[in-house]
DNA sequence: ATTGGCACTCATAACCAATGAGTGCTAACA
DNA sequence: TGTTAGCACTCATTGGTTATGAGTGCCAAT
């Protein structure tokens, strides 16, 4: 919504502001501007451009007399502004085509991207395990631990792996173990996990009587393993990236620190986000529903598998931060992953 | 190595020293030390023993005029005089008994002990998963993917649980897979993992023709699973500790995270950590071989499993710290791990 | 619409003096 | 010999005062 047309200089004069803030972390003022980019016209009529986007308010003065400093509102127009993103460089697709030559399991595959976003970006990089809500299952296996114990694994389609151990008070025999594994995999083997959950349910009829308690004990076991919001999951790296760009935080960075390593709160923001049409999405300041993240900005993008997204990457960092290749590094990292996990699940 | 005998009263004058020192963040002065303490005698008498005490290296003034802080050795010093250590309050003690009642898997098991500690303690708690040294096998499981691939899976004794995709270029039979599951369970479940990696070598001669390029294939990769250097592992929890407590550390926090982020790093240091006769080991500032880690100082305890050391879990804190109860969380911490690990693996 | 000129603001830095906590030393004392 | 009081000295911290200068807003001229 903007409810007065904003002028080309103007325009121009907010990108310079924001690019300059970006590379000097100093309020940027009329004479240094017109000095470092070509605008062809004087510092006054610079001055006058600035009233406009103050007026605006894209951009606000720290004290009353010092240069300017880009408001959430001029970060959020200077990034839908934004046509094309900074290219990567050859380097960096190198080391992004380098980590995803090697074909490992999931959490490889996530821990290594996270790292590699992290470096990418010099940003605290995020990586959401892919959510169980679109994911099918691929396989259900019981592993006897001991007599009165079985390891309970759901395998999705995703790659995700999810285990817990049951307690079967009564014990169990061998045999059963398997025949109740059998039966799970012929009944619910790629079904999603919606139609499994489901499906689950009337299997306990289905069990001869024999297996009936074994049964009674592990199909609720099932239902929670595959309850899709109980298991959301995210990986992070690179926090000291954070730490680094302390500056760029008013009051101390532990806040922040606390609010991502809180992750039902991130889980929550970034399924709040939705992808535009460059297919990526993001959060500017107080854009961010967390009062710790209001001086931190969000960027994300969904990654697919089979066609389908089923889950994010993304980095925050300072409002302050680079936009523009960050996207660029966000978007390739989420291609890349998608085509790793496409290619070999 | 002590060189010199400290007589008593200027022990005891280190002792109060730290102590008012961990609790004020400010150096201490002869004055406020005997107004705090009742040591019977003058200030210049206190003057005298800190004279004595500086002249050992064991505390230092950070400028001429002013009052003294604990140097590492100081520090040293008073850990290794602390007899005992500071008991649990109930409500601590509630929350680990509460935490450990519901068994569950080792993954979350470990998240949990890790958030408890970091929170017990206020620093930033490790948990170091449990070594694969002295783990024995307990079941091996082969699970196909899809026709080109297998999941395979190791899990030990102690609930670790190590997975790896493995391409199958040929393809493969799911008889195959499963006879060859059968024959790796026969002959390596319960062993230790050291006598699996060797027995696992001459197990190829074992294998029928026909299973002899599939088990060419998965047995290297099963190598790979069982070595244990290459599968250490660390959970953090509560980095934001950290950074609340940044006045504390010179420069920036951000090599000190970044340090603890990285892994390696942090493995190495700890392996390097012997516990002495109570169960607990710290190193001090500078007793850290590593640069960044040299303001902070880490108290680990192993936990264990049936009896024997299967790792370690712990704290990293600046060295102004307080030990006595950082140390008694972090026992406590261990020792419960051990009776829940015990008890359900 | 643009520009040069100008008065005004205000954060920052520099300098200075006052304060006071804390020390080391010495001489007296038990 | 260990302890104490007294005293001169150091030096970080604080507060106040004063430049400095980058940057602004406004206005009249182009």
């Amino acid at each position: 919504m903007i409810f007065r047309m904003i002028p080309d200089r103007p325009l121009e004069v907010l990108k310079a502001i924001v690019g300059d803030y970006i590379a000097s972390k100093e309020p940027v003022g009329s004479k240094s501007l017109v000095e470092r980019h070509s605008f062809g016209v004087s510092a006054a009529t610079i001055r006058n451009d600035m009233a406009i986007l103050e007026e605006e308010e894209l951009i606000v003065a720290p004290h009353t007399s010092s240069g300017r400093v880009p408001t959430d509102k001029g970060y959020r127009m200077f990034v839908d502004q934004l046509s094309e993103v900074k290219p990567l460089s050859q380097a960096e697709r190198g080391a992004i085509e380098g980590f995803l030559s090697k074909s490992s399991d999931l959490d490889e595959t996530l821990g290594h991207t996270a790292r590699l976003l992290s470096q990418l970006t010099n940003q605290v990089a995020l990586v959401q395990y892919p959510s169980l809500g679109r994911a099918s299952v691929k396989h259900i296996e019981l592993i006897s631990i001991d007599d009165q114990r079985l390891l309970l694994m759901l395998i999705t389609d995703s790659g995700r792996i999810q285990q817990h151990v049951l307690d079967i008070p009564g014990g169990y025999e061998a045999g059963d173990a398997e025949k109740l594994r059998n039966l799970l995999n012929d009944n619910l083997a790629g079904k999603s996990l919606k139609e499994a959950a489901s499906a689950n349910k009337n299997l306990g009829q289905k069990a001869s009587a024999k297996l009936k308690p074994l049964a009674d004990r592990v199909l609720p076991e099932l239902s929670l393993l595959v309850d899709a919001n109980s298991q959301e999951k995210i990986l992070l790296a690179g926090t000291s990236n954070l730490a680094r760009r302390g500056e760029d935080f008013p009051g101390s960075i532990s806040p922040v620190l606390e609010a991502i390593e809180e992750q039902v709160v991130l889980l929550k923001l970034i399924s709040e986000m939705q992808a535009d049409s460059h297919g990526v999405s993001l959060r500017i300041g107080r854009e961010n529903t967390v009062d710790a993240l209001f001086s931190t900005s969000v960027v994300v993008s969904g990654y697919e598998n089979q066609g389908s997204e089923i889950a994010k990457v993304g980095v925050i960092g300072p409002t302050r931060m680079d936009y523009s290749s960050n996207i660029a590094a966000v978007l390739a990292v989420a291609r890349y992953l998608s085509k790793s996990l496409g290619g070999s699940q």
